[in-house]
DNA sequence: TGTGCCGCATCTGTATGCACAGGCCCGTCA
DNA sequence: TGACGGGCCTGTGCATACAGATGCGGCACA
């Protein structure tokens, strides 16, 4: 593989599961020497993480891990709400069905998997990822996926914000089902609805979570480490370009 | 301004106003020689463009224009009306309200304006962009307005594949009323419908002017000239990445 | 005459060197 | 003692040189 994109595909995943944290400064120099590879490539895969919005400039010179505060959390799920409930309509209109049986039969064995624990729920996972690839597949809209895309990164984004309970997956199994149930239906509107409650009820147990283990983090300033607050103090901080 | 940034805007506005066309070769020395920059900054530019969904890698080796075919412009409309329907609905609940109040006596001039030709319409269409930055302001969520810029530039695209017609800029400016109307009275359902109204025209317009312009490209296929049909001649080519 | 292989040319991917700009620190002066 | 100014230093932006890969064309052989 290129080692640009190796370098982004690191610098991505470490933004995103916050082993790089909101504030981080990202210099070239220094990526370059603990990935091995010349200062070329990072600054390609930088290029890259400005226009996802996963980093920004900052001061003129030199860029560091976006913030992320409360505020964006509700912004994400605004985004993702218009974008999912488009393709939840064209999915149930395009849908193969054959497709959807499957999901609906491997949603249907959600409980006993996340009975088993974090195997099973590592399983579910992938259900709910094969869930997310047949919309894709089904809506046959380039762009609409490629916009999609970009929203799942900032939700994944959310998703270390809120730890992952066994009574929050099963429900969630079960609006995926309402969600499958309507596309194999062909119910275009049945399906963005339910998929307008699944996200609705995701953000309140994103919100409640973030109540009880990151109160400072709530109201809507940082839900970074204190030491990062100052970086994510500012009212709605402007992302960058495209997303 | 920093060379990377003058190259992407050259090349950008290039394809846009189909100066470019699609399967049109990127190579980087050439656009670095006919740039007077290096190869380094065009790289840079040539990156942006690929995950703006401008250009594509094509054969393992070097870079085209994307391909833009009459189903692309349906499936960037999907994408719009799911963002700009979501947009218009927060727009309602949190604007202010002078600014739509001005920008609705704008909109009302636009049959005197439209009466006067070519300059009248530069300035109607200066109103609208006067009314999509103010939706962009209106909705506070960068995630959304970032989304909304991606998609825009693809309908930029779109834009040169119908003449301009005085009646349907007239009609258009009746349907921004619309949406205008009801964001001021904070109406958001209203918001979202009136802009489902007036994209869904636009579609159409776009349409019957492909079928009338373009007849060989309204089916499905190409709507760039002949010799590039067969850049274009696939069943919904693949667009890449982010948007 | 057709097909397959080899060599060349060209283009991308990476590395490195250089110049400029901005920030910070220290020194000096009021 | 504080504020202002200059110099240094760090880090980005750009250019260029080098290496690897891929596609194409020519040539030879069947």
């Amino acid at each position: 593989m290129r080692a640009s994109e190796r370098a982004y595909e690191v610098l991505r995943s470490e933004i995103l599961d916050w082993s790089l944290e909101p504030g981080t400064p990202l210099a070239e120099v220094e990526l370059s020497l603990r990935l091995g590879i010349s200062r070329t490539p990072v600054r390609e895969a930088l290029a890259r993480l400005i226009t996802d919005g996963l980093a920004e400039p900052v001061g003129g010179r030199g860029l560091v891990v976006s913030p992320f505060s409360g505020s964006d959390v509700v912004d994400v799920f605004e985004v993702r709400s218009a974008l999912e409930r488009q393709a939840a309509q064209l999915a149930a209109r395009r849908r193969d069905v054959a497709v959807f049986l499957e999901i609906r039969e491997a949603l249907r064995r959600a409980p006993q998997l996340l009975a088993l624990g974090a195997p099973g729920m590592a399983e579910y996972d992938e259900t709910v990822a094969r869930f997310d690839a047949a919309i894709d597949l089904s809506v046959e809209n380039a762009y609409l996926v490629a916009a999609l895309e970009s929203a799942r990164t900032h939700a994944a984004r959310i998703r270390r914000l809120s730890h992952d309970d066994p009574q929050r997956l099963l429900d969630a199994a079960h609006e995926h089902l309402l969600i499958v149930d309507a596309i194999i239906d062909g119910d275009a509107q049945l399906a963005a609805d339910a998929t307008s409650v699944h996200l609705t009820r995701s953000l309140h147990w994103v919100q409640a979570s973030l109540r009880s283990d990151h109160p400072e983090a709530a109201a809507a300033g940082s839900a970074s480490p204190p030491e990062l607050a100052r970086a994510a103090a500012g009212t709605r901080p402007t992302k960058n370009g495209a997303a």
